[in-house]
DNA sequence: GTCGACATGTAACCAGTTACATGATTAA
DNA sequence: TTAATCATGTAACTGGTTACATGTCGAC
């Protein structure tokens, strides 16, 4: 049986990383500077956003592959930029990335659950304070959500803006999501903590 | 040569994951290879499981800390073993650690909501997909959390072992709740895009 | 007689961070 | 004058992965 070659020119590995600067710069061209600041507001909640020396690197990297083209805009009074815009090669291997059915897996990582799974070993009163303070950010940043929930919603009733809002509205909704999960946890821990505390104390003074 | 001393008064700060194997090995003294096992099962779930060779590696580290005492089990049966055990100075910068109060924050990634955010770029039917195999896969989950959770209710009960499946409890606890405001999430999702699967699907028959 | 569990490691590599370096403009 | 924002980068480093190397034992 004769082996079924595809042939695919220049299938190139890249980590995500390239693929959220490719997607980014598939709304507008921009500089370095500029998608960091994009990274930092729109992509940091779901995924990460790299440190400003690694999408320097990262952008050079994908010229070299010829996925994005970079403009030297020069300026008298700001400092000169470099805009780098997407190409059809660019956009193809995103497209390609995106529909590509593997999935990877989400990464949890949270230094809090992991001192709550030691608890045992900890100081009850610092534990709890641990919880308190991140059910006090959760809180905060669920309310910037909301915020951005409803800049959003206003825009997405707009005609014809419907699929440029849908999905970073899904997104957050997700994200939201996930705090809501995790306030109510907090809650709940806090309860049975504050009861081990109490009990522990009661130990202690018996001894 | 008497170079080798371990220096446990330096005031050295490590990663995460030196905590993580200080903390798996304050339940009882362990191999590299159970280790492994251990976080593959316990940890993995809410904060993330290092490759074998590093878990190796690390422990030889804490070793040259004095943080663990490795101890050679040389049997002719059963491959040799390296078994580490947590010292007193161990336990003590582990302590040191969980209670300070400068708890990092967590980092989601996830390669999913990435394509979500970019779904305007992708093929309805394959977005779809994506989130429907992720949806069945985030059920598989919270069926193996519920068992789980069964397992550990059943010994809290038990009198004297509390402390010792609380933390564990509490820590499945978040992610079931995670899972579960992922599912919700999915429903909704999915709703939204077949709309917009067939908004698509009716704009292009019409070109 | 091959496969999976047990058990430990090395070497090469890559992804990503931090600290450093430069320098203009604008606002307090 | 101090600081923030704009703007781009280099160098040194660390954390972590993958692939490779080595070997035994028990089960099918």
């Amino acid at each position: 049986m004769p082996e079924e070659e595809h042939k695919s020119m220049d299938i190139v590995q890249l980590p995500t990383t390239s693929y959220i600067i490719l997607g980014m710069l598939s709304y507008r061209e921009m500089s370095g500077y500029s998608l960091k600041q994009l990274m930092d507001r729109a992509v940091k909640h779901f995924y990460w956003s790299p440190a400003k020396s690694q999408i320097y690197a990262e952008l050079r990297r994908l010229e070299s592959h010829g996925y994005v083209v970079m403009r030297e805009v020069i300026s008298p009074q700001r400092p000169d930029k470099r805009i780098y815009g997407l190409t059809p090669q660019g956009l193809d291997a995103l497209r390609t990335w995106l529909d590509n059915t593997a999935v990877g897996p989400d990464s949890y990582k949270s230094p809090l659950l992991l001192k709550v799974f030691l608890g045992h070993l900890a100081s009850p009163g610092i534990l709890i304070s641990q919880i308190e303070a991140r059910r006090q950010k959760l809180a905060r940043d669920l309310v910037l959500c909301e915020e951005k929930e409803e800049g959003l919603i206003d825009r997405i009733q707009e005609p014809l803006a419907e699929e440029e809002f849908l999905f970073p509205l899904l997104a957050l909704r997700f994200n939201m999501a996930s705090i809501r999960a995790a306030l109510t946890w907090a809650d709940e821990a806090l309860e049975h903590l504050s009861r081990w505390q109490q009990e522990k104390a009661v130990g202690e003074s018996k001894t």
